[in-house]
DNA sequence: ATGTGTGAAAGCATTCACAGCT
DNA sequence: AGCTGTGAATGCTTTCACACAT
């Protein structure tokens, strides 16, 4: 998947000013992918009052087990108090941090037809550090309409219009045969990080990182596992065969 | 949480299956992850006039390494030709049938709002060895529209209608407040599979499998390193510049 | 007592590099 | 020669289990 590219300058220039200067821990790429769902945990209990939470509480609200969940925090430095557990509302403004949600990032989707329109209104982006602040689409049909709030502009504006409207994160749901050109223009546009909902692979400069997103794929996945489960025991008596399941 | 499971009931039996039991290698987790990407650049290079294909030619295509490759197709068997490649007809067909996509199958999917409506136009279920069987809504203005030639039926009725409609695979749209209700009624009717689009962690019993798609959790990811490659040095930062890692 | 933080061990996954088939 | 298939080596992740702080 995504490389890391270079490691965190000792910051001599440091010119971020706003978020604290405190060091970056270079955490594993695992961890990373667990610390947003962690986030989502927290703030539910936040929301139902709670204060503190200890890990097998935190990491049965996330769906994983408290020992990787105590790694994973101790790699962001020392936040709970052991015999008691973690002060909920630190952890949060830490983990916000961390993933760099104290800015809210400027998201530009591009492809608005029948998935990207979905994205357009999804309020998870809103509530959870994002704001679309861009539409695109090559459909001379779509351009010009209003979606939420916001115009659909041709593509071939994108490289004109993205930067302008502080665009730190490109959201590609077009055709397959379109998104490569997209991406192109995307990364002409200085955008470093693109998620795919398109099912192909993409061509980018070392920097840029890629995540996909494919619908068809999940389903592939778990066609494998039911198929596995129907050719098992033959017989299978009753549901519950406690086998061994991976996963 | 309430995670009432209990009432699993349902036989799921149907030993109708008569797939051979026996050449069934237990793949790796990750390899079965790939697969699926393996099959679209294969189909992909079917449809531009290939027969066959290197292991370094099927690995740009799909977007990884040869030799990750070879060891993932190698799980499967010996479907390549030393010093020629893999034929690529035979080894579609292989991976759809280790995938269990030989036999087509149905999805259901709840709630059809924003998202749900989207996914339930999506070509690419019907084109990839799935068709969307039923459709479900909690929403009352929602139920009894008729969308892409299926009418949404109220969700109270998916554990009645869900067995007789053949699904084998349940996809959660709905918000996250409706999704562990509507899990247990998808384990109430008998399927196994979950694809779960809302931003929660789901309870169910074991032998039920649950994939997770959480786009904002995409973005989270994305954020992070794009905060750390603000915080690296200016923006400027052409690529290629491989760094060593801190100590 | 209780529950975090963390070395050490175990388990997976990826990469290397080359033997062996065509 | 060319390219697959695969043991061996490397690196990453998860799990264990317990010292240690409160």
């Amino acid at each position: 998947m995504s490389q890391a590219t270079s490691g965190v300058g000792s910051g001599t220039g440091a010119a971020a000013g706003a978020t604290t200067p405190s060091d970056f821990p270079d955490l594993p790429e695992a961890t990373v992918a667990r610390l947003p769902e962690y986030l989502r945990a927290l703030h539910q209990l936040a929301d139902t009052g709670h204060d503190t939470v200890s890990s097998e509480a935190l990491a049965a609200a996330a769906g994983v087990n408290s020992a990787k969940l105590r790694k994973d925090l101790s790699h962001l430095g020392s936040y709970g108090t052991r015999g008691v557990g973690y002060e909920i509302s630190l952890l949060i403004a830490q983990i916000e941090h961390v993933l760099g949600l104290t800015q809210r990032r400027g998201v530009a989707l591009v492809g608005v037809g029948n998935l990207g329109h979905a994205l357009a209104g999804y309020a998870g982006f809103g509530s959870r550090g994002f704001r679309v602040v861009a539409l695109f689409d090559a459909d001379p049909r779509l351009v010009g309409k209003t979606i939420n709030g916001l115009v659909v502009r041709h593509v071939d504006l994108l490289v004109e219009f993205a930067p302008a409207e502080g665009v730190a994160i490109g959201v590609i749901a077009t055709p397959a045969s379109a998104a490569q050109a997209v991406a192109d223009m995307l990364v002409a546009a200085g955008v470093t990080s693109i998620l795919n909902f398109a099912p192909c692979v993409l061509a980018v400069p070392d920097g840029v990182d890629v995540r996909k997103v494919d619908l068809a794929i999940e389903l592939q996945i778990l066609s494998f596992h039911e198929h596995r489960k129907s050719a098992a025991g033959g017989a299978v008596a009753v549901g519950a065969g406690a086998e061994a399941l991976p996963r």
